[in-house]
RNA sequence: GGGCGUUUAACUCAGUGGUAGAGUGCGACCUUCACACGGUCGAAGUCGCAGGUUCAAAUCCUGCAACGCCCACCA
């Protein structure tokens, strides 16, 4: 259904210019409808489609980051997601067939954790499959009665449930704050073209020898009993103590003291170390030690990473305490003596061994017994109280106790799991690996292909490479998320051989070892000797979601249309996630195609809360979506967003809410306005162009200032930088085109007093110009600049939807002549800032009638005046004016005299 | 310890060599025929600090400080 009202005679620009009838609009803009009823209408028409037809070059793709679906989304959120869709919608306007897919990373612990607690459960693999098992919601109160246990494949069913009721509520705020997704391009990182893809990664990185399975130290996290990558680490300082100890040195009753934060890993030391050149301890090297305690005979080597500095210059080094044991462990071939378990406890070991040798076997024993099973904080008192007896002394004719003085407490970085809470320990497992560290060299050359925006984010992803010290470790001991699709051959002893792992063929995936049985086994022979067993791991997240340029390709499934998407031309994303996103995702493209994944990485920055912190639901410091939304509109939302340039963080602001939420009803209105103005009587020849009808020296002269607009917005949305361009289009629609040109133009739209050609040339003139600035506007408030072009527009331009509708360019306004003085505009502002200064001053509105006034005007000004003049008396509705000539104080128009018609006759005047 | 970013009006932020800007807030005035979810006018800043280059510096260089982030080897 039309609002526009039929005419009488119709010519080309005479529809153009067809009045719509305002009052059958609403007074106001009628957000939360219209935002359903767009979506509604956009989905039907199909506006965000990809269309596989059309070729490569004319294609826009955007690797959009997959929310991780942890149950409410935050403004955080909504603040990114924006601004990749005000890129994707100028992109969509410049003609590009975009492809904007939408996925889910449903993977991992976060899911893992949030089951747990929803159902009260913990996953077993080995617990027998339940079919149909239906468990109720614990709620929030904390149950008493221990946690279920469920197998493995229930365990993913009810994630499955949680997953996909999070992704309907994603998928309802998405689409209210009108992200231009393609819907029908969906993705969760566990459905099965993801597994597949996935498992298919794993297979190419093993053809093309890129993958290790080897049983060394890896970093772990107790409590969740995995595996981690370095990159799933941060820094915490903790407190902590050094405790000196006092060991000697074997076949003498010399002795040294060392200084550790972690006295329970006594029973753990393989070695004692010191610096090369550190005179206090040179004449030990190659001696050995012995600790105390457990009067174990250690090595003592020199090595430079020693820092003779730091405690007493001569440390202990255990299996593990930490990264730089494990580096001297391999270098020096040292012993392995792990005495923690994967539970982080204490286990059973035997001194008087070949591995765990000892002076005084008996009394070692006796020591470490109490030890079994703690944990090891508690382990570190019992080993602190040991050392504080004398009888335990590694002096063989006896001394004091061991431990030196009191612990003197410190706080000293510790390195833990992003969500963990305990401390990581070093702990041998056989686990898988992505070769990383040779191909530094070529991932640092990948990373400078890449396009950084901002530039400077270059600089993060080049400081993580540069000091990565590890290969990927991609193999977790979790249950959700994609099996590793390995199996092992069960030795005729019932040993597991790791030497010879079996793969499934390709044709075989997605797959899952625990369920399938390899090539040639039959189901019954797993786990028997002779037959086979099945990788019980799933991989990391990021090895699947570093697929996501893939994932939208479909990459092995479909070469055809992988050609068409990759590499993507876009990655959105924020900065915290560079080390591991972006990171894995350009060694993942280059490993299998030696190729960028994508060719701009954007670069959103966090969105702080008013004390400039995080906004992070851990912090309890966030802001729901739901209820600005209503407030302040989406579109109002979307300003906020698009308000705030590329990788900057920005403080939350209600303020800015409002100022667009503001703007929003500042456009519903002057559009109403604009749209309303009629040419009345006038006659327009039915071969004009509405372009031709311009001929206002005034309306040349905006039309002139509306091409920098353009080419200013064009400019910085190329650069993507979308708040450069809001902001220009937003100034000039605000100061120059309603504050300024429209009160300048009123009365001459009107008709009053003037001829039809300059009347047509006003409307003319009105219409172009919002015309343009809906278009610019339209990537950041999609809502209200479709609402306002479909009063008009749409049908007048054939073009249903804003969104479809080409982004404007200065060739369309190439047909309109410059006006004779560019400044012409200016000029007439400015006269016109000076009368309503002058009425300001006499306590009078901007609209009063003024019965004369009497202008200085400046010798320089008077003649570029002249075509102006006009629109300027009529809009400031000055009755009887004189003009003098004369110099003034930089030479500014000055109201010399003027006199207003009073209130009380204004009634009486007006009609 | 290394690297990166930020520092401009009360607040949120533009401004990369040429007379300090916007919005909000604040003050005064204005029921005006698109809009009071509005309009007009106004007050408000040693551009973090100290040096330097230049005819000229918020802008370029050097140093420092505060705040934030990333990274680093937990003895």
């Amino acid at each position: 259904m039309s609002r526009v009202m039929p005419m009488k005679k119709i010519s080309a620009p005479a529809a153009a210019l067809a009045v719509i009838d305002v009052s059958a609009l609403p007074p106001h803009f009628e957000a939360a409808a219209k935002e359903a009823a767009f979506d509604a209408v956009w989905e039907k028409n199909g506006i965000y489609q990809w269309d596989p037809s059309r070729p490569r070059g004319e294609t826009f793709v955007v690797d959009t980051p997959p929310p991780t679906v942890s149950g409410s989304l935050h403004m955080g959120h909504v603040f990114s997601y924006t601004h990749t869709d005000v890129i994707v919608r100028q992109r969509r306007m410049l003609g590009m067939n975009v492809f904007y897919p939408m996925g889910w990373d449903d993977n991992g612990l976060p899911t893992e954790r949030r089951v747990q607690n929803i159902f009260h459960v913990r996953c077993d693999a080995n617990a027998a499959y339940e079919p149909g098992l239906a468990l109720p919601r614990v709620g929030d109160k904390k149950p008493t009665e221990r946690p279920r246990i469920v197998s493995r494949k229930n365990f993913i069913e009810l994630c499955a449930i949680v997953t996909h009721e999070d992704e309907k509520a994603f998928e309802a705020l998405f689409r209210r704050i009108a992200l231009s997704v393609d819907w029908r391009q969906t993705y969760a990182t566990i459905d099965d073209r993801c597994r597949h893809l996935a498992q298919l990664s794993f297979l190419d990185l093993l053809e093309k020898k890129q993958l290790a399975n080897v049983e060394a130290p890896t970093m772990w996290d107790v409590d969740f009993q995995t595996a981690l990558a370095q990159a799933d680490l941060k820094d915490v300082i903790r407190p902590g103590a050094y405790h000196d100890i006092q060991f000697a040195i074997e076949g003498s009753d010399e002795s040294f003291v060392i200084s550790t934060t972690r006295p329970e890993l006594l029973p753990a030391c393989v070695a004692v170390c010191a610096h090369p050149n550190d005179e206090r301890f040179k004449k030990y090297f190659g001696k050995h030690a012995i600790t105390p305690i457990f009067k174990a005979p250690v090595r003592i080597f020199a090595s430079e990473l020693a820092d003779p500095t730091k405690g007493t210059g001569i440390l202990m080094v255990c299996t593990f305490g930490d990264a730089t044991d494990v580096t001297w462990w391999r270098e020096q071939k040292l012993p392995t003596r792990q005495i923690l378990g994967k539970d982080g406890r204490v286990k059973l070991v035997e001194f008087g061994t070949e591995t765990f040798p000892s002076k005084d076997p008996l009394a070692a024993n006796a020591a470490f017994a109490p030890l079994v099973g703690k944990n090891v904080t508690q382990a570190q008192k019992l080993v602190v109280d040991l050392l504080k007896d004398a009888a335990h002394s590694a002096l063989a004719q006896g001394g004091s106790a061991p431990l030196q003085g009191e612990p003197k407490k410190i706080e000293h970085p510790v390195k833990m799991y992003e969500k963990g809470e305990r401390p990581l320990e070093f702990i041998t497992t056989r686990q898988w690996f992505v070769k990383l560290m040779p191909n530094k060299p070529v991932l640092l050359e990948k990373g400078a292909e890449v396009k950084w925006w901002p530039e400077f984010m270059h600089a993060r992803f080049q400081n993580w490479t540069e000091n990565l010290n590890g290969d990927w470790c991609i193999s977790r001991q979790r249950y959700f998320g994609v099996p590793i699709p390995v199996w092992y051959p069960v030795l005729p002893d019932g040993a597991t051989d790791h030497e010879h792992p079996l793969f499934p063929t390709p044709d075989r995936l997605p797959m899952d070892p625990m369920s399938d049985a390899p090539k040639g086994f039959t189901e019954a022979q797993r786990n028997q000797p002779g037959g086979f067993t099945g990788d019980p791991d799933v991989f990391d997240t990021w090895f699947t979601s570093s697929l996501t340029p893939q994932i939208g390709s479909h990459w092995l499934l479909d070469p055809e249309r992988h050609a068409k998407l990759f590499p993507a031309d876009i990655r959105p994303q924020s900065h915290e996630i560079i080390r591991t996103w972006a990171f894995y995702t350009i060694a993942k493209a280059m490993l299998h195609e030696g190729k960028v994944p994508w060719r701009n990485v954007v670069i959103s920055g966090w969105i702080l809360d008013p004390d400039r912190k995080k906004m992070s639901k851990s912090e309890g410091n966030v802001v729901t979506p739901m209820k600005l939304l209503e407030d302040y509109t989406s579109d109002g939302v979307r300003y906020w967003a698009a308000s705030a340039r590329l990788g900057m963080d920005t403080a939350f602001d209600e303020k800015v809410l409002k100022v667009g939420k503001k703007l929003v009803t500042k456009l519903f209105n002057a559009g109403k306005y604009v749209l309303g103005q009629s040419i009345g009587d006038a006659a327009i020849p039915s071969d004009a162009s509405i372009e031709s009808l311009i001929t206002s020296e005034l309306d040349r002269a905006m039309i002139h200032k509306l091409r920098a607009v353009i080419e200013k917005a064009t400019a910085s949305f190329a650069e993507f930088e979308y708040a450069n361009a809001l902001m220009a289009t937003e100034q000039f629609f605000w100061s120059q085109f309603t504050d300024t040109y429209l009160e300048l133009v009123k009365v001459r739209a009107r008709g009053e007093g003037v001829d039809d050609r300059d009347r047509v040339s006003a409307i003319a003139t009105l219409r172009l110009t919002l015309g343009v600035l809906l278009r610019l506007f339209a990537p950041v408030l999609p809502y209200i600049t479709e609402e306002v072009w479909s009063w008009a527009f749409a049908e007048v331009r054939g073009q249903p939807s804003i969104h479809h509708a080409p982004w404007p360019t200065v060739t369309e306004l190439a047909t309109i002549p410059r006006p004779a003085d560019e400044g012409s505009f200016d000029l007439a502002a400015e006269l016109m800032t000076a009368i309503n200064k002058k009425k300001t001053e006499l306590g009078a509105s901007t609209g009063r009638l003024v019965k004369t006034a009497t202008i200085a005007v400046p010798e320089a000004k008077r003649g570029r005046l002249e075509a102006v003049l006009q629109d300027v008396l009529g809009s400031t509705r000055i009755a009887e004016h004189t003009l003098v000539v004369r110099a003034t104080e930089g030479d500014a128009f000055v109201i010399d005299a003027m006199e207003v018609v009073p209130k009380e006759e204004r009634a009486a005047a007006e009609h």
